[in-house]
DNA sequence: CCCTATGATAAATTTCCCTTACCACTCTGA
DNA sequence: TCAGAGTGGTAAGGGAAATTTATCATAGGG
């Protein structure tokens, strides 16, 4: 069985030991000398012995000597921590961890993440990325706070905030037939050797789903892609945001018909709420990618 | 501006996550839910950020689970403070320092020491000797918490709380002709060769007054005296707890006229009170000597 | 010797914590 | 599918605790 001792009533007796008096004391607290005197003595009692002498002015007992620093640092541990929680809080300090697409990861996150460090400076962030399956399993096991990325169908156990959407064209070499024209629709693509890629499955389900089953070539890596697509071996797809635009032979044209986009968004787990850091940055992406870009 | 953290509400905190939900945890504290759901709400409101998910059966946020071992320590070092002085109060531990004079310290203290120690396990004792002036220098000064001595005038600024009179009486050699008296008059040592010592003094204001004056050696070191009454080279006056009964061939005769004796006591500072280790020793002085003895 | 300082005390008041009573929701088993 | 027991949240009232107002006794200084 353990007294109770309050923060308050502790406080008292560090102010009148630092002040010099019940009076001085009660000046500094806002509060009243009788308010300190109950309060001093209730402790008194808790404790079982008295921390001032009676009838000398403010004056220590051996034992109230021996409390003073005690009490001193209980309350120096207790103010650092309230301060540390809210400034926690109050979103100044903390660490966050998100998985964003690899087009995301490259196009838009250098200028996010610079301003989002440069307005909250205390916040660590970590950024992976990876495709859309790594992202939702990263969100889903709790491994990262917030992910962006589209969704391939609604999920149970996620939330959805739709950022932007996210044309999908064609892309192939600037010497290839198809490089002049400034829209295309899926007929114009039967002829064409068309690679795979991972976000060819955004086809799935749409007019030019039937363009899925002509791929010759699955290339899921990026470089590698790239790297056939400059070799001139075919076309791909691609959503724009995903197009290399630092490849001078490549091209992006637009499909018009049929229309294919992803919806790019932000996701995170239902059940969960974000932590403070968290809460700050998917703000601050909403913010920034939900309207305007 | 720190906000104040109660500590019960923190307890109140991690009894939920420990019992696993709000009413497991209320049985466990004897308080109704609602009292834990308003005390960590109003707690969350503080800090300025939810500590439980919402909608979730007692599922901490990632913020709650921040803080929850960060409570968990303060309210730890809380509950050991509160332990540890409580404790000292209740004198099971703590510290006291009293100076003595010697004839207490070699003839009662030991005996006395030995019984309070085991009374008091938890309580350090530290035990100066030193003659009358000494050791109301160390109370005065606050050096040492007790001491035991006789008074020779009252001090204003200590309380002196009597416990026993000690009777003055000759010591001679068992061969000396005064040897085999039962009593003795101070006329009777006028004619004898009287050695001063420390405690010479106590015949001022006596009517044996008189041989002060006839002291032809002063000897204060208890050892040397001994040495020189063993050697027959004179007689002295000592009080009776003073005499050394280990020197087989000293003997002690009863002063009758006048009865001169030291009222022996205890002295501490009149201002200041006393730790709670002393005052478990000055209590446990008074119940040994006080009475009996 | 008055005046002002100290801190202690008593009663009144405000504030806060807790309880009772009730609601909404979810899960489970018949 | 629906009753029942579990979860936690909400509102209103009571009561204890903290605080204020008012007063007192005492001690030191001009």
């Amino acid at each position: 069985m353990v007294a109770e001792l309050k923060i308050t009533p502790l406080r008292y007796v560090l102010a009148v030991v630092d002040h010099g008096g019940f009076h001085a004391a009660s000046r500094y607290l806002h509060r009243t000398q009788p308010a300190l005197s109950m309060a001093i003595r209730e402790l008194e009692n808790r404790l079982g012995e008295a921390l001032f002498e009676k009838g000398a002015k403010a004056t220590l007992t051996p034992y109230g000597s021996y409390c003073v620093p005690r009490f001193r640092e209980l309350i120096n541990q207790h103010d650092r921590l309230s301060r540390e929680l809210q400034a926690r809080a109050a979103k100044e300090a903390g660490q966050l961890d998100m998985a964003v697409v690899p087009s995301v990861a490259s196009r838009l996150m250098p200028k996010l993440l610079s301003e989002f460090v440069s307005r909250y400076p205390g916040i660590k962030v970590g950024l992976h990325d990876g495709n859309a399956d790594f992202v939702r399993e990263q969100v889903i096991s709790g491994q990262v706070d917030i992910g962006i990325t589209s969704l391939w169908g609604l999920e149970e156990e996620l939330l959805f905030h739709p950022l932007f959407h996210d044309e999908v064209g064609v892309v192939c070499r600037d010497d290839h037939p198809l490089a002049e024209r400034q829209t295309l629709t899926w007929q114009a693509l039967e002829t064409e050797s068309l690679i795979g890629n991972g976000t060819s499955r955004l086809l799935q389900g749409t007019a030019a789903k039937s363009l899925l089953e002509m791929h010759a070539l699955y290339i899921s890596n990026m470089i590698s892609l790239t790297a056939t697509l400059v070799a001139g071996m075919g076309v791909t797809t691609l959503p724009r945001l995903a197009f290399p635009q630092e490849y001078e032979r490549l091209r992006f044209i637009e499909l018009a018909e049929p229309r294919v986009s992803r919806e790019v968004g932000l996701i995170r787990r239902k059940g969960a709420s974000l932590s403070p850091a968290a809460q700050a940055m998917e703000s601050f992406i909403i913010e920034s990618l939900g309207a305007g870009q």
